[in-house]
DNA sequence: CGGCATCCGGGAAGATACTG
DNA sequence: CAGTATCTTCCCGGATGCCG
């Protein structure tokens, strides 16, 4: 019954201000990328640990404790034949994504940013989210699927917008299968599509046309200074 | 000398997303809200101390070196006859500003969000340009006073934008004499102005249509749930 | 295996006192 | 006024173990 419920009202701001507030509620350590890898869809804990490299138990623990305490995610059992329980973001902590976005963006012009580090599917599809080049993309539209592994995501792009979730990929125009970070190289990093194919670590199926028109929306913004 | 400089470069997310970088960079205690008071203009150590209710010297101290030392801000020497020094957001770091605006417009929906608490002129400004409307603001354009204690901010309003800045508020069309927490009871809390006014914490001189127009610009949002 | 509790070491934050 | 030094408190991270 987890004992120690204390909220330990001290050691906040005492400020009213929004910005504030929400540092109370998402500002401790590893809160927003617990929130970034639930944006796409509920999942498990072992899941959510295994995607945040150095997290502890104890301290996913106590955020997720924290988060649905701020209701920005509720802990839901699945049906009877898995008896898993799963978190799952509320609709207002849906909405947390836009935070996740503007920092995204403002901190890849980081002079010190260093992206050959290891990258999570939710990370590189939330850049795709934040990094798409809407006027390009408005004038064309289609769905692709990604399989990291064995996650797979669905995407649908349509009116500048990149929708994904978390699901399977039948029926999509074009299928990647890859990791993260290649796909990090290929979309940012400037590495050939051939290049990849031939290393082994990347494969898509479907219309090719439509692929390389796909991955060229998304570029990273300019170095600051 | 500050003999130990040390980064520490442990303890820190190993992951290439936008995010977690920008959670390396201001994701310590206190160090958005430092961004906060800077937002609008220069400050000295002393001032950004007293509008951060709560942070200790030494904190504040750690938070600007590790703000400069990421490329955040700078500190500059004064010219000569103040001989003080302030730190001053870099260009890269003002365009931190979505990130404060982004994060205030969702927790301000967070049921648990307390807005009688303190707040610092930075915040009640930061709030104007974040929840202004901006279809209704397009239909007019001013300059507009605020003056705080010893605080004076200019604000322009034009195109739907309200542009603000720490300055000497000569030639607006309305300024506003009061304390943070009165205009936002004014603005957001459903007090009237001439309650306010009566009560000697609000004040307001130049165009009194204007002004009432101005102060209806301003809206938070919907609470979640 | 998933989830939570406990214990421990190290380090960051908080409070106070002190210095130029 | 602008920090620095010191001490205490608390959080974070890792390890271990319990229980369903």
């Amino acid at each position: 019954m987890t004992k120690n419920a204390k909220p330990l009202e001290t050691r906040w701001y005492d400020d009213a201000c929004g910005t504030a507030h929400a540092l109370e509620l998402v500002g401790e350590r590893w809160a927003l990328l617990v929130l970034r890898e639930l944006v796409f869809g509920p999942r498990r804990f072992g899941e959510l640990r295994a995607s945040l490299p150095g997290i502890s138990a104890n301290v996913l623990t106590q955020r997720l404790e924290g988060l649905e305490h701020a209701g920005i995610l509720k802990r839901t059992q699945l049906p009877s034949p898995q008896k898993a329980q799963v978190y799952e973001l509320t609709p207002w902590g849906y909405e947390s994504e836009p935070i996740l976005q503007v920092m995204g963006r403002w901190a890849a012009r980081s002079p010190q940013h260093d992206p050959t580090l290891p990258l999570s599917p939710s990370s590189i599809l939330m850049s795709f989210r934040t990094m798409i080049d809407v006027s390009r993309a408005r004038a064309f539209s289609g769905t692709f699927g990604f399989r990291f592994g064995d996650e797979t995501f669905h995407a649908t792009l349509e009116g500048g917008n990149l929708a994904v979730r978390r699901a399977s990929i039948d029926d999509v125009d074009v299928a990647f299968t890859t990791d993260p970070m290649t796909l990090a190289a290929v979309v940012y990093g400037g590495v050939a599509l051939a290049e990849a194919e031939a290393a082994g670590t990347f494969a898509m199926t479907g219309n090719r046309t439509l692929a390389r028109r796909f991955l060229s929306l998304f570029h990273l913004p300019p170095k600051a200074t």
